[in-house]
RNA sequence: GCGGAUGUGGCGAAACUGGCAGACGCGCCGGACUUAGGAUCCGGUGGGUGACCAUGCAGGUUCAAAUCCUGUCAUCCGCACCA
C-alpha cells in the first residue's frame, strides 16, 4: 500500500466530512480524552510528541467505535521563555518564531492523522485567550487568592535578569554560568496555599498513578504538629512549631532563623557583632547550599535566654541557619536528644543532651528519633508516643502557651515574572488610589510586539513607554502599568476549560457547557508536571467552583504519564549528545501508520526505553502481512462450511482477540494489544491455508480484524474498509465485541505436576467432576510410573490450569 | 539522607487475583518457492541438551513464587535541614 498517498486521502476526506469534530448536541456520551496540549520552542514535531499523541489517538479512536462521543483537542502553550531566549540569540520576534513553528506544528499534527477537533483549537498568546487568562487573574484577585508581597527571585548578576526556576541550573544561570543570587522584589502570588487541605484530600478521589499522587501528597506536605510559645528573659514571647510535642522536656536551646526579627532585637551587646557577621554571611550563601542536609550545622548564641513553658528552666537561643524562616514559625525547640538535626547541633556546640524518651524494648541509642516511652518529664512520664502528645498539647493549651496547628509545605504560587513573552498582569499602579485592577470591559491588556526586550535587568514592559503609561481606571489620573507577565503555567491552567466552548467571546466559558463537558476523562502528558501544572490546574478548578463559575471538584478524573523514549544511547534525548531521533525520515519512509504503531509495539507505554529502530520494519512487514490477507480474502469465491473444529478454533482466536484487545486497550496497554492483532493474523493465515474452508466466515473474521486494527493504523484500515467495498467510515462502525460463547472449549489442555514438577500435558473436559478426573488422571499412562507403590498424599486441581499430584 | 519505581533470553518485551516463565516480535538457524532473495510462506530457537538449571543476589512462607515476606546489591526518578 503506498501509505504515503492513502494517508492525505483520508485526511483530506475526513476533514471535508468533519469525521473528527465532536458533536456537541450530544453530551451525554461525551468522552474527553486530553493529550496535554504542544509548546511550540522547536519548529517540528519530536519522537516525545508522537509518543504522547500517537498510542492517546489510539485509545481516543478505540473509545470512538466503543460507541462514545469522543472530544479530542489540540492546542499550543504558546507563551514562555524558550521563544524568548531564542529571540534574544537570534533577534527574531518571539511573536513571530512562535507562528512560525505553530504553522508547522499543525502541519505535521495534520499529517499524523490523530483525530483531533481542530475546530476548537487553543493558542495561548492569542488575544482572544490570554485576555481571559487575565480575567483569571481578576477573579482570583477579587476573591482574596491574588495578592502582593516581596519575595526573593533568582537573579543572573551576568545576564542582569531575573530567571525563572526551571532557568536556573545547580544554582547557576543556565545561559551563562554565573551563580544565581537572591534578591527581594516585590511579586504577584497565588494563594493555592488555601487549598492545601482540599488538595491533599481530593487526592483519594483521582485515578491517577500512585506515585504521582504520592509525589502531589509529599509536596504539599502537610505536618500535624503544635505550636508551643516561649517567653524570653526580656518579656517577648514566639512561637515554635513541632511535630513533636512529646519532647518539649527535652529542649536544651531553641533556633530562632537568622531572618527572623527577635534575633536583631533580643541579641546581647557582647554577642552583636558576632550575630551580625553571622547573618551577613548566611545572607551570602546561595540557596542550594543552605538547603543541603549535608552541610554542617551552624549558628551563634544571640545572648539571650528563653524559658521552658513546661518546666521554666532557662535555655540559650541561638540563630542558624539549618532553620528556615519560610516554614512554620520560623523558630525552632531544640532537642538534641530525640532529632538527629539537633543532636548534630549540640555536639558541635556543646549543648546538654538530655534523655526524655525511650525505646519501649530498653536499649536507647541518641538521637532516638521514633516514638518512645515519655521519662524526666514529671507527670507525663509512662505515656507513649500519640498519648503522650495529646496530653501535653492539652496541657499547653490549657496553660495558655500552645495550640495544635497543621503546617504545610506547599507555599503559595508566585506567577510574576520579569520576563516579555507572557499575558501581561492586568492591573494598574496609581500613585493616589494603590493597585488597580483593570476593568473587565478594557481586557486584554494588550502584549506591545514593538519592545525591547534583550536583557538588561528591568521588565521589558517598563521600558516601552506606550505600554506602561496609561490612565487610572478609578481617579482617571496618570498611572503605571504593571510592568510584569504571568508565569505561562498560568496559561495552562485552564486550558482544558477553554477548549469545551473555545469560541465564547463573551466569557472563558459557559458554565453548563463546562459543567456538561467536564471532568476530562483521560488525561494523557508527561510525568514531569506532577508539581506543577497538574497541581496549579487542580487548584484553578477548585477556585472557579468556589467562584461558581464550575461545578465539579476535580479536572481531570484520570491521568496516564506516558513514558520517555530516550537516545539509542539510552540517554535523555538532546542537541548537545547528538542522539536525536527525528521521527520525519522514518515517516517518509514507512508512513504514520506504522511509525505510530511502533511507537505502540515496541515500548511499555508507561516505562518508554531507548530508542531502538529494528523493530519498525516488522511492523512495516505485519502490516502487509495484513494486507496481503485482507485483499485475497475480498477475492475469495466460495460456499458456507459446516462450522467444523477449524472453524471454532479461529472462532475462538477472534473473539479471544477482541477479548484481550478491549482490555488491554483500557489500561494503554498497547504493545500486547498489537501482539494480540499478530495472533489473529497468524491464525487468519492459517485457517486461509487450509483445503476446506469457509470463505464466508473467513470474510466476516477479516471483516472483524480490520476493525480491529482501526484504531492502530487509521488510514490503513479505512483503506481496506473501503476495499471491501463497506460504507464510509470504518470508525463510524461499533468495535467487534466478544462472543463469550466462543471461548468456551469442550476440552482444555491442564498441566500435570507431580510433586510440583511439570510432566506433561493432558486434556480434560470442561464439565468433568472432579472425582471423574482424579481417576482418570491417576490411571492415566503418564501418572502411573510416579505414582506406582506411593501414595498420593495430595491432589490439586487448579481449574482451567493445572493438576499437582503430592507422592 | 528520605520517599518511590525498576531489575526476566542475544535484543524490545509478555505473564489475570501466587498456578505450564519467556506471549508477540526482532535477530539467528533450517526448509519451501525461486535465475536470485535483502521478497514471501512454513518450521525451529532460554541454558545444558538425560529424567536438571533458570526471572539482580541471599534466605523464608507455600503443594506451587517473576509475583507474597525479610535482608542485600544495582540503576532510574522525585524531595532534599519542612522541625
Amino acid at each position: 500500500m503506498d501509505m504515503k498517498s492513502v494517508e492525505s486521502k483520508w485526511q483530506q476526506r475526513w476533514e471535508k466530512t468533519k469525521e473528527n469534530n465532536f458533536n456537541k448536541k450530544d453530551t451525554d456520551r461525551k468522552y474527553y480524552v486530553l493529550e496535554m496540549f504542544s509548546y511550540p520552542s522547536g519548529a517540528k514535531l519530536h519522537v516525545g510528541h508522537w509518543y504522547n499523541y500517537g498510542p492517546s489517538d489510539t485509545f481516543a479512536r478505540f473509545k470512538r467505535m466503543q460507541g462514545y462521543n469522543v472530544f479530542q483537542p489540540m492546542g499550543f502553550d504558546a507563551f514562555g521563555l524558550p521563544a524568548e531566549n531564542y529571540a534574544i540569540k537570534t533577534g527574531i520576534h518571539p511573536k513571530d518564531s512562535t507562528e512560525q513553528n505553530i504553522a508547522t506544528m499543525e502541519k505535521q499534527l495534520k499529517a499524523m492523522g490523530a483525530m483531533f477537533d481542530w475546530s476548537a483549537e487553543i493558542k495561548t498568546c492569542e488575544e482572544d485567550y490570554y485576555k481571559w487568562t487575565q480575567w483569571m487573574f481578576l477573579k482570583l484577585y477579587e476573591k482574596g487568592l491574588a495578592y502582593r508581597k516581596e519575595a526573593p527571585v533568582n537573579w543572573c548578576p551576568s545576564c542582569n535578569t531575573v530567571l525563572a526556576n526551571e532557568q536556573v541550573q545547580e544554582g547557576c544561570c543556565e545561559r551563562c554560568g554565573t551563580p544565581v543570587v537572591k534578591k527581594d522584589l516585590t511579586q504577584w502570588f497565588f494563594k493555592i496555599t488555601d487549598y492545601a487541605e482540599e488538595l491533599l484530600a481530593g487526592l483519594d478521589t483521582l485515578d491517577w498513578p500512585e506515585k504521582t499522587k504520592l509525589m502531589q501528597k509529599n509536596w504539599i506536605g502537610k505536618s500535624v504538629g503544635c505550636e508551643i510559645e516561649f517567653a524570653c528573659e526580656s518579656g517577648d514571647t514566639f512561637k515554635v512549631f513541632t511535630t513533636r510535642c512529646d519532647t518539649i522536656f527535652g529542649v536544651s536551646y531553641v533556633v530562632l532563623a537568622p531572618e527572623h526579627p527577635l534575633v536583631k532585637k533580643l541579641t546581647s551587646d557582647e554577642q552583636r557583632a558576632a550575630v551580625e557577621e553571622y547573618i551577613e554571611k548566611t545572607a551570602h550563601t546561595d540557596e542550594i547550599e543552605r538547603l543541603s542536609s549535608a552541610r554542617e550545622k551552624t549558628g551563634v548564641f544571640i545572648g539571650h535566654c528563653a524559658i521552658n513553658p513546661v518546666n521554666g528552666k532557662k535555655v540559650p537561643i541561638y540563630a542558624a541557619d539549618y532553620v528556615l524562616y519560610s516554614y512554620g514559625t520560623g523558630a525552632v525547640m531544640g532537642v538534641p536528644a530525640h532529632d538527629e538535626r539537633d543532636f548534630a547541633f549540640a555536639q558541635k556546640y556543646g549543648l546538654p543532651v538530655t534523655k526524655v524518651i525511650e525505646n519501649k524494648n530498653g536499649e536507647t541509642i541518641l538521637p532516638f528519633t521514633e516514638d518512645g516511652i515519655c521519662v524526666n518529664s514529671l507527670q507525663f512520664d509512662g505515656r507513649f508516643g500519640e498519648e503522650a502528645r495529646t496530653e501535653i498539647a492539652n496541657h499547653l493549651t490549657k496553660l495558655g502557651k500552645g495550640e495544635r496547628k497543621v503546617n504545610y509545605r506547599l507555599r503559595d504560587w508566585l506567577v510574576s515574572r520579569q520576563r516579555y513573552w507572557g499575558a501581561p498582569i492586568p492591573v494598574v499602579h496609581c500613585p493616589k488610589c494603590g493597585i488597580v485592577p483593570v476593568p473587565y470591559k478594557d481586557l486584554p491588556v494588550r502584549l506591545p510586539y514593538d519592545v525591547e526586550f534583550k536583557p538588561d535587568g528591568k521588565s521589558p514592559l517598563a521600558k516601552s513607554e506606550a505600554f506602561m503609561h496609561t490612565k487610572c481606571p478609578h481617579c482617571g489620573g496618570e498611572a503605571r502599568r504593571d510592568p510584569d507577565t504571568l508565569d505561562t503555567f498560568v496559561c495552562s491552567s485552564w486550558y482544558y476549560l477553554r477548549y469545551a466552548d473555545a469560541h465564547n467571546a463573551k466569557e472563558p466559558f459557559d458554565t453548563e457547557t463546562v459543567d456538561k463537558m467536564l471532568p476530562v476523562d483521560k488525561y494523557i502528558g508527561g510525568a514531569e508536571h506532577a508539581c506543577m501544572h497538574l497541581l496549579y490546574a487542580r487548584f484553578f478548578t477548585k477556585a472557579l467552583r468556589d467562584m461558581g463559575y464550575l461545578h465539579f471538584d476535580e479536572p481531570f478524573r484520570s491521568l496516564v504519564h506516558q513514558g520517555v523514549i530516550l537516545g539509542p544511547d539510552g540517554n535523555r534525548m538532546s542537541k548537545s549528545k547528538g542522539n536525536v531521533i527525528s521521527p520525519d525520515e522514518y515517516i517518509s519512509v514507512y508512513g504514520s501508520d506504522v511509525f505510530r504503531m511502533y511507537l505502540m509495539f515496541g515500548f511499555s507505554y508507561t516505562e518508554g526505553g531507548p530508542w531502538n529502530d529494528d523493530g519498525i520494519k516488522s511492523v512495516a512487514k505485519f502490516l502487509e502481512r495484513t494486507e496481503r490477507l485482507v485483499r485475497r480474502s475480498f477475492e475469495e469465491h466460495g460456499d458456507e462450511m459446516p462450522f467444523a473444529a477449524a472453524e471454532k478454533e479461529l472462532n475462538y482466536v477472534r473473539n479471544n482477540t477482541i477479548r484481550q484487545i478491549t482490555r488491554d486497550l483500557e489500561v494503554f496497554s498497547f504493545n500486547t494489544a498489537v501482539a494480540r492483532l499478530m495472533e489473529f493474523v497468524n491464525a487468519l493465515y492459517k485457517y486461509d491455508g487450509i483445503q476446506e474452508k469457509s470463505v464466508p466466515f473467513l470474510q466476516e473474521c477479516v471483516k472483524d480484524l480490520i476493525l480491529l486494527i482501526a484504531p492502530f493504523a487509521p488510514h490503513f484500515a479505512e483503506e481496506l474498509w473501503e476495499a471491501g467495498g463497506q460504507k464510509y467510515s470504518v470508525f463510524d462502525q461499533h468495535y467487534p465485541v466478544c462472543n463469550e460463547k466462543a471461548l468456551i472449549r469442550e476440552e482444555t489442555e491442564y498441566a500435570l505436576q507431580i510433586n510440583s514438577k511439570i510432566k506433561g500435558k493432558l486434556m480434560i473436559g470442561k464439565d468433568m467432576p472432579r472425582e471423574e478426573i482424579e481417576s482418570l488422571v491417576l490411571s492415566s499412562d503418564l501418572v502411573k510410573p510416579y505414582t506406582e507403590g506411593k501414595v498420593v498424599k495430595k491432589f490439586i486441581v487448579v481449574p482451567g490450569r493445572l493438576i499437582n499430584i503430592i507422592v
